[in-house]
DNA sequence: GTCCCCGCAATGGTGTTACCTTTCGAGTTC
DNA sequence: GAACTCGAAAGGTAACACCATTGCGGGGAC
């Protein structure tokens, strides 16, 4: 996750005023002015005028003359955004956050596998198999810390190799799911089985370049995670 | 696709300098000035500056003191900013993005339909058996413009009732995509009579609730444009 | 003579302030 | 209730002090 301009003024600013729209403080419809944030943050109109420019062009605000700085409804938000996205995870809107990151990445990862298994490099096709080995001692180990670290590479290296910009461009934010995951407990303390054999699964398929299973294997491997979600669903469910 | 600001100042600096990186006219490591963009566009120091905050938190450049601005690689760009997707497929970018987006909609439908089934409201489901059933009669007549519209009013219903806003976030996208496909030509004169099939068999599994019978029936729906991708990979394919 | 290190000066973004212009919401008048 | 006026707040311009870099040049060591 790109944390870039944290250090200047805008970005103490930025930060505080994203976090409290899209944590809600700040409900759509509701305005602010420059003056305001003026004397809030004791910062020149320049850097206030600046960091309203960048929520704007996150679709976070609007900006009118004469009615000031208008705060935007959720769906006009630039929610691919790394940072709409960071807030919402550190904020309290993580839940709904994770549910949608958890659907992108069963969405998404079974094609990049698939589209890795065509388009991966020698040097990725090996590394893959190492990761995937790798998974296999820090798991059965129980290393839970050193074994997301090794997730984090491997399913990072299949989003990059897959050839597609927009898929590798996830990878930062699959890190921050697989990251949260172990960090809010909810891991096993040991990795079943499965998903190890899934994973060198993965691994194996990518390699030796067939690539309908490899996307298949990342769907079992994703396929617990899946089934755990479903019964989430906000709506009314009716037999399948 | 929201075209916020194209009027401002900002807009035109905007717009010029986001199309000449996104197209490779500018290339990773080159440098701008301020100043030089105040003369070039006749527009004052602000504006320069504001619209650099803007690309800067794109990912296009990044702006270090004494350096000046720089334009960055494509692997730091916000590729899901619809302001990017616009610019790329406007340029000379334009068959990789539409490659990418290609993926991702293969990718992301099927969950989405998947979850409509699950989540639509009442007034969802029986819309899009309505748009289903329409599409059959404006594609068995040929009427490609109106096709085309139903067909984006269909695809973005249901992204818009997974109830996963980063889906529905995509709606745009798929509608450009869908749009450029009529306009560039690349659509059978009259529909396959498998799609309009496949367009109603999602409308029917979705208004009934039978999740796993949507997700599947809009894989098969996207299935033909799938097939026509694969044999495009830039890697080293092996059998299957 | 060559190489390296240190210091200085030019460069170009950062942040502040002041001031004018433009728009448009709301209150007021008829 | 329609037109008019007023003023709030963003849009835009200009000029300034500041300071992090960096690249160059000089001087010393070998």
């Amino acid at each position: 996750m790109s944390r870039v301009g944290f250090e200047s003024r805008h970005g103490a600013v930025l930060e505080a005023i994203g976090r409290e729209i899209t944590d809600g403080d700040l409900e759509s419809g509701d305005t602010l002015t420059l003056e305001h944030i003026q004397e809030r943050f004791g910062v020149s109109r320049t850097v206030a005028r600046e960091t309203m420019r960048i929520l704007e062009s996150m679709g976070l605000v609007t900006s009118r003359r004469r009615v000031g700085i208008t705060v935007q409804d959720a769906t006009s938000w630039n929610v691919f955004d790394p940072r709409v996205i960071w807030w919402r995870l550190a904020g309290s809107g993580r839940d709904a956050q994770l549910r949608s990151l958890t659907e992108l990445r069963i969405a998404v990862e079974p094609l990049a596998a698939g589209a890795a298994a065509w388009n991966a490099s020698a040097e990725q096709r090996t590394r893959i198999v190492e990761l995937g080995a790798r998974l296999r001692g820090l798991g059965e180990r129980g290393l839970l810390e050193d074994f997301m670290q090794t997730d984090i590479a491997f399913h990072t290296l299949l989003l990059e190799a897959s050839g597609n910009e927009m898929f590798a461009a996830l990878a930062d934010v699959v890190a921050v799911v697989l990251r949260g995951r172990t960090q809010l407990g909810l891991m096993p303390r040991q990795p079943v089985p499965e998903a190890l054999d899934a994973h060198e699964n993965v691994a194996a398929a990518v390699s030796a370049g067939q690539y309908r299973r490899a996307e298949e294997a990342m769907r079992d491997l994703l396929g617990e995670v899946r089934d755990a979600m479903a019964p989430l669903g906000t709506g009314n469910p009716s037999l399948d």
